[in-house]
RNA sequence: GGCGCGGUAGCCAAGUGGUAAGGCAAGGGUCUGCAAAACCCUCAUUCGUCGGUUCGAUUCCGACCCGCGCCUCCA
């Protein structure tokens, strides 16, 4: 048996652990529900998008072929009441005084900026909304065709009564019983509370609209989830994610629109990740308790950010505060600081089982992606290898072992520890050369020359050359 | 009200039917001319409350209390 054949992970659909069988052998089609492009990035965003980052990883880590669907919305989504608010973007459009268009890029290349500096790795495929208008076109006729929506005055609803499976992922099956006073429609031309918009007419005065079968309008929300997903990873595929918020209503008429158009199954296992809360309340863009990942990231380095987010389990909420983020920034410099000084230590006589850890490690990543338990692992190892540098260091093969782990676990998978390259601030060599020199010139000061000498012929033989000139030393390193 | 999730040490946070990972903070120590850094050690007889099942529950079941999410947009 290998790793990939034992994954499990929790169905939000069956409400419990399941073993994780691709559709198709060694190939793993996911889709999760990217952002609604109308302003940055927060935390929260950070949180699902590292989570599913993570799990993606795992998947490839371990052998998987993997496609990596990741939508974003850029019409459609709708502000308030679903029949009488404003697109988002379209709000942001009029309040900046510029085209929509403009707003959903802008941010757009805003989203990827932040995600790029937290090592997230990049969709195979980012399709678009307004991307895929005559895709979802067509799935709203197929729907029509088979009596599972209906027109009324240019727009189109999908007949939630039609459909069997209703409420099966959120457990909210007699759409009746939802409580009068929150949403009530007076007047609406839906049929059914619970019917949502496939299709909504647009005025001429509206900035983003599209000619259809029904006239001039703009796809609802949902349907865009449906029709994407489906024309690039097929009518069924493996894997949705996205966050718990999005459970009800998107997700369950994700799956409403999908299975009534295809009389398949849509998902085989949805996941959910938890949100990101600001003293016990959740973390969003409407309560104004957010912190954008480009203020954080002045702060903190983005694998500090990461590092906070894996250390909760991706089901759980993950409470944030500067204390709790600073604390994570303690623990990951110790991390870091074990892996450099592993780099730099000799080879010496200690053993230490890293077979055991990466059997550890590999357990709790197949238990449902615990990457806090897979850190914890890399503290103790961590322990181990402190102390085994403190009596000498590790023999080998064990210390090209153990950086192989540190590179392949918290580097790759995790991506907890940097890559140099990415923070070049961290070259102690800067503030080495420029003690070594102030060493020299004292030398060269009291006339010891033979100091100053053997400086300048060592640091040569280290491939660093130095010159004298009228300011001072300078040095630079020879190809 | 309906649906769902959770309550674990000062804080953050895993987890298990057999007696609680990890991190931060705190205390002690090694090192150090001093300091800092680094490293090591210690730190919950207890897992919201009350019952039940069990040889045994924090882990399963029930009730209750508290917090949160969704039910209108939100990762």
């Amino acid at each position: 048996m290998t790793i990939a054949d034992d994954i499990y992970l929790y169905n939000s659909l069956s409400r419990q652990k399941e073993k994780f069988v691709p559709l198709r052998e060694g190939f793993v089609g996911i889709y999760v529900c990217g952002p609604t492009v109308y302003g940055h990035s927060h935390v929260g965003h950070a949180k699902s998008y590292v989570s599913f980052d993570v799990i993606v990883k795992w998947f490839r880590f371990v052998g998987y072929k993997v496609r990596y669907v990741q939508n974003i919305t850029d019409v459609g989504h709708l502000l308030g009441d679903d029949g009488e608010g404003e697109d988002r973007i379209l709000k942001t459009a009029r309040l900046e005084q510029i085209e929509p268009m403009e707003v959903a890029q802008s941010y757009a290349r805003s989203y990827y900026e932040d995600m790029d500096a937290l090592g997230v790795d990049r969709p195979n495929i980012a399709p678009t909304a307004t991307g895929h208008i005559p895709e979802q076109i067509e799935l709203i006729k197929a729907l029509i065709a088979k009596g599972h929506a209906y027109e009324v005055n240019g727009s189109v609803y999908f007949d939630v009564s039609s459909f069997e499976g209703y409420g099966k992922l959120s457990g909210r099956r007699n759409v009746d019983e939802m409580e009068p006073g929150t949403r009530v429609q007076v007047r609406s031309e839906k049929r059914h509370p619970s019917d949502f918009a496939l299709w909504k007419k647009a005025d001429p005065n509206h900035l983003m609209r599209w000619n259809s079968p029904w006239g001039w309008g703009f796809p609802g929300w949902h349907i865009e989830c449906s029709a994407m997903s489906m024309k690039y990873l097929g009518e069924t595929f493996d894997i949705h994610g996205g966050g718990m918020d999005n459970q009800f209503p998107h997700h369950e008429c994700e799956i409403a629109q999908s299975e009534a158009a295809t009389g398949k199954p849509f998902v085989r296992y949805w996941l959910h990740n938890n949100l990101v809360t600001v003293n016990g309340q959740k973390m969003s863009k409407s309560l104004g308790n957010f912190t954008t990942i480009k203020d954080l990231l002045k702060k903190y380095a983005p694998t500090v950010l990461r590092f906070f987010i894996l250390q909760s389990h991706y089901r759980s909420t993950l409470d944030f505060s500067d204390g709790a983020i600073a604390a994570a920034k303690a623990g990951l410099e110790k991390l870091v600081e074990t892996y450099r000084r592993l780099r730099e230590s000799p080879v010496g006589t200690g053993a230490i089982d890293l077979d055991a850890y990466k059997a550890k490690f590999h357990a709790a990543m197949n238990d449902d992606f615990n990457a806090p338990q897979a850190i914890a692992l890399l503290f103790e190892l961590s322990r181990d290898i402190n102390v085994a540098i403190d009596k000498g260091g590790l023999r080998e093969p064990e210390k090209s072992n153990a950086l192989a782990f540190y590179d392949a676990y918290a580097k790759g998978v995790l991506g907890i520890i940097p890559k140099e390259s990415l923070q070049p601030s961290s070259n102690p060599l800067p503030k080495v050369m420029e003690l070594v020199l102030d060493i020299r010139q004292e030398a060269r000061a009291r006339k010891d020359f033979a100091t100053s000498d053997r400086i300048r012929d060592r640091l040569k033989e280290a491939g660093i050359e130095v010159k004298d000139g009228k300011d001072g030393a300078t040095w630079r390193i020879v190809g």
